[in-house]
DNA sequence: TCTGGGGTCCTAGGACCC
DNA sequence: TCTGGGGTCCTAGGACCC
């Protein structure tokens, strides 16, 4: 049977998102009518555009300039910063006008989700759905979405892609060809900045060349990108909507430092908060992980990364830890001017898949008891309130950041 | 003037085993 | 003494997404 899909995307996100907190607090003033940004924060360098209104986007502004070059495009542009709890919590709330829709509901990002209507339509049409639901957000919740409609979820979350904002965009087999087709290949999902320059040199410009060219050629020259990215020009794609609440393949943080660092005892602390931090969430999870990874950007933007396999999945911010500032000492080396660092863990198994091997040993039992008191003390206390000792200084580049936690 | 943070997936090469 | 493939695991790095 056909699948029946929606792709819901929130226009500007996390602009619209302030501005109707900032309505509800009293502000008289509407930043989606004015050019206005959502930033970070320059002098912690920081400074990007992460969202804009329609009147920044008319001056020439992009998601990912700089502040900087925001002013410059769009000067008297007004900066607002970011607050990721806002947006949790307007993301929940479309989240749950949603689920009266379906069950089979994906979450794709804070302002994406994907609903398979197939076994929800009963008389009524697909299109006559996206439409209310277009309609019920904007009086209920405030914000406007833009809402695709098909049967795949590739053909869905192009549709909602098209003319923004307030809009819903059917895109159905027999309208490929004069929906998608014309449209510049960097405009297809996935194709990103590193893949069209190789494309257009292959004078392959729109994504109906990419539609008509050779299939294995593809193959050849990109591997299994090639063939996805033919697939998708096509208007191909089978994967589902993955509806069940799924846990995390990896968590990590890392953290821009307000200034280059050069010193390993600096870094050190650094990696040792970010790795508290990490097992912190880790363990709420209910998850141990076998990888631990630690990043470095230098003051070039050069990335390296080191990774290390665990004897033993784990969840302890001890051994978590032990093994970051381990791989840090490895990759690190003078005269290094370091402006980010970033811990995470992968290859992530459920902890009660582990419970037996886990209380065989005695010293895991331990850990794990402490890691718990200092947990419940951070869930009443907030996360920053609880501090380990020796890493004060860490904790304060920490502690103002408004990220993920 | 600079250039975020959190993810997922893929590839290539080396080590090691049969 | 020199020569194979195939398979698996691990690591570093890259591409892409929002």
């Amino acid at each position: 049977m056909r699948k029946q899909i929606l792709h819901v995307d929130v226009n500007n996100a996390f602009l619209s998102w302030t501005a109707v907190e900032m309505l509800k607090n009293g502000d008289s003033i509407d930043i989606r009518e004015i050019p206005a940004i959502i930033g970070g924060d320059e002098t912690k360098r920081s400074g990007i555009v992460l969202a804009k209104s329609m009147k920044a986007k008319e001056c020439g502004v992009r998601t990912a300039d700089t502040i900087y070059q925001a002013k410059l495009k769009c000067p008297g542009i007004k900066i607002f910063p970011s607050n990721f709890s806002i947006y949790r919590k307007y993301s929940d709330s479309l989240f749950k006008l949603l689920s009266e829709y379906t069950d089979k509901i994906e979450r794709f990002s804070i302002d994406e989700c994907f609903l398979d209507m197939t076994e929800y339509l009963m008389k009524d049409t697909l299109v006559n759905k996206a439409y209310e639901i277009n309609r019920r957000v904007k009086e209920e919740l405030g914000f406007t979405v833009n809402v695709g409609v098909a049967h795949n979820k590739l053909l869905a979350k192009m549709a909602s892609d098209f003319t923004k904002p307030d809009r819903v965009h059917t895109l159905f087999e027999n309208e490929i060809e004069k929906k998608m087709w014309s449209l510049p290949i960097s405009e297809l999902f996935m194709l990103g900045k590193k893949t069209v320059p190789k494309l257009l040199n292959m004078q392959i410009r729109t994504i109906g060349d990419l539609a008509r060219a050779n299939k294995e050629m593809l193959h050849k020259k990109f591997g299994k990108h090639g063939i996805m990215m033919w697939e998708y020009a096509n208007g191909i794609d089978n994967s589902e909507v993955h509806y069940k609440d799924e846990k995390p393949k990896g968590v990590g943080n890392s953290i821009t430092l307000p200034e280059n660092i050069t010193e390993l005892e600096k870094l050190e602390e650094i990696v040792l908060a970010l790795s508290e931090q990490v097992s912190f969430r880790l363990r709420k999870y209910d998850l141990l992980a076998k990888t631990v990874n630690v990043q470095l950007r230098t003051k070039d933007f050069e990335d390296t990364s080191h990774q290390k396999k665990l004897p033993e999945p784990t969840s302890s911010t001890k051994e978590i830890s032990k093994i970051a500032k381990e791989l840090l000492n490895e990759m690190f080396h003078k005269p290094m001017a370091i402006r980010l660092v970033g811990v995470r863990v992968d290859n992530l198994i459920e902890k009660e898949d582990m419970q037996m091997s886990l209380f065989e040993n005695k010293d895991n039992e331990k850990q794990e008891k402490l890691d718990k008191v200092i947990d419940n003390l951070k869930n009443k206390y907030g996360y920053n309130k609880i501090t380990r000792a020796g890493k004060m200084n860490a904790g304060d580049y920490l502690k103002l950041k408004d990220i993920k936690k």
